[in-house]
DNA sequence: TCCTGGCACTCGTATGTTCCGAGTGCCAAG
DNA sequence: CTTGGCACTCGGAACATACGAGTGCCAGGA
């Protein structure tokens, strides 16, 4: 705030790049010496520790108490993902190994729970993944079927596999063949419609049938409508919770927020919601807009049966985190999760 | 072990329930002296200090160190919950609570998400539900959608409002009228029965039609026992894990395998598992076959939607838990969702 | 026979003190 | 601009002490 933003030269950068990498390494507070010895700067710790006086003047890293190391802050890992650090991409192994553990997914929910748990598991960090949400899908199929007289069940099944069921009451009795003319219609108007787009492609269906059916009929197409329109149903899985217990030091109060908001669906949609459509998003710290997660860091990225994203996977862990393996890891399985919907 | 096992007088056994709530409510080792100030047992702290002696040697308390208090072993637990307390029952506001929050839901997933953060709420602890299990239950109906000429859906729906569906592919395009009329069959058959049940009622239905239908009849039957066999399908919900952060001062060592315990299903299902089907099951420490769960306590119970129970809740806590509160929060919730699905 | 008050003893925790060394900032010389 | 030197700071470990809760035991009394 006070003091003039200057022009970080090279070695600044080299200093604060290996800063961040051997806090995350080390998870204890970094000194000059140590810097030097690890990296070969070509320079000395009192040089360095010029740099590193800079380096806080200008809030990139900071001191916990006067005689001790330094750690980045919030703003210093911002600016080693954007302009210090690379993605690392997965090596062939693993991504064989990814392929092959996602290849096994038999179901809609089995390949999100294979992702996340996969995720979780290379990322060691906590893993979440959200369902595809309806609004994105297109609508494969719309099915009616008569429980009891007066009683159907709606089925939508979206091209992303997933599957919503509803009971529909109706004011009367159902006919077969009104059920079956109707499943026809709407199929007809419907499939391979986005589901945003289905109800007012189905509006007038009403006033096709005979007065006597339109009761039913509408009472039908208003649950419809209600199961597209139901974007709360947007579901999310979880895995990894284990690992925060390596998150650091003075452990319960880190971890009692974070667990508080995985339990809440809301908070988890609204994170990722909160991810760019393209592209990986990285929330560092302070920039998580829910303050349960204030000392956390988001990898989040969207992915998608096609060009097109459906929905967003993501890991959450602490801000010291390995920041390039991480997304690495995110950028992959999002790649291949987008691959099995697509050949699904 | 070494100790002859010797009757317990009243007085033995009312310090040991003293000591039991004491501990519970102050999470310290309690001594002889705040014994008697806060319970009229009507003796003098010595005499107290001689009864703990002897619960002592027998092995239902405990003394961390020597000069620190008494705490109650699993031995200790175990004799209190079964001959010394009773389960509390939930004060009439807070049933009205409990059967106005569940009265809210909308469908199984719901009922369920539910149930499990009420319990959660209501124990202060992790809950699990576990979903209606297939086996148990009826056939409501059965579907089958043709989405391609050799693809089929085929929808399971059971008394309790759970819903299965699986991709069929068939080794050749299926004819609408077959497909009706083998759902007409099946259905005459399958509807009301229960799930284990269906297979041996649908074994010849192939045989009755024309030969070449009769490969896409087994293929379909086929798929459909084994939708109705897989019990690995049984699903879990989990709330309250934010909880675990009360669980003690030593604190990462003990809450670590418990996360780890709850992130696999299969060892929630076999916890689940080992209940009672009648009456209510309490395993404490050591009790719980699964070793990360040495140091909780896991009160659990059958529920179902009628005089039978299809499947199991619980919670699980720290061994150091209000038993009484828990087993009538845990009773009167099972007790509650039971209703809700009888009436669905 | 059982209960009780008294008393010496134990030992974990809290508090205080000292000491060490990692790490810093500054400065003068190269 | 870099570097070696140097005085300084301060958190944490190591050690010492004091406190007190709680115990076990015993002798006297109901």
């Amino acid at each position: 705030m006070a003091g003039e933003v200057r022009q970080l030269d090279d070695r600044k950068l080299a200093v604060l790049r290996a800063i961040v990498q051997d806090y995350v390494g080390t998870e204890e507070p970094v000194g000059s010496k140590a810097l030097v010895e690890r990296h070969n700067l070509g320079v000395s710790p009192a040089t360095v520790r010029n740099d590193m006086a800079a380096l806080e003047e200008d809030g990139y890293i900071h001191q916990p108490h006067t005689s001790a190391g330094r750690i980045p802050t919030d703003k210093g890992y911002r600016l080693f993902v954007d302009r210090l650090a690379e993605v690392k991409p997965m090596s062939a192994p693993e991504r064989r190994a990814i392929r092959h553990f996602l290849d096994g997914a038999v179901d809609l929910d089995d390949v999100v729970a294979r992702t996340v748990r996969l995720l979780a598991q290379l990322t060691r960090q906590v893993a979440v993944v959200q369902y595809p949400s309806l609004s994105r899908s297109t609508v494969r199929h719309i099915e009616l079927v008569a429980l009891a007289p007066a009683k159907v069940m709606l089925v939508l099944i979206t091209n992303t596999g997933r599957v919503e069921q509803r009971m529909v009451d109706c004011p009367g009795a159902v006919g077969e063949t009104v059920l079956a003319d109707l499943r026809a219609r709407i199929n007809a108007r419907a499939a391979g419609q986005r589901l945003p787009e289905v109800p007012g492609l189905l509006e007038d269906l009403p006033a096709q049938f005979e007065a006597g059916d339109r009761p039913t009929v509408a009472t039908v197409l208003a649950t419809l409508f209600e199961a597209l329109a139901e974007q709360n149903e947007e579901r999310i899985m979880l895995a990894g919770t284990a690992n925060l217990t390596r998150f650091g030091h003075d452990f319960p109060l880190t971890i009692q927020p974070v667990l508080e908001a995985l339990e809440e669906q809301v908070i988890l949609l609204r994170l990722l919601g909160e991810t760019a459509d393209a592209g990986m998003t990285v929330r560092i710290g302070r920039e998580n807009a829910y303050e349960g997660l204030n000392s956390t860091s988001v990898v989040s990225v969207g992915y998608g049966s096609g060009d097109e994203s459906v929905a967003k996977l993501g890991v959450i862990g602490p801000t010291r985190m390995d920041y390039p393996g991480t997304m690495g890891a995110v950028r992959a399985v999002a790649r291949y999760v987008g691959q099995i919907l697509a050949e699904s």
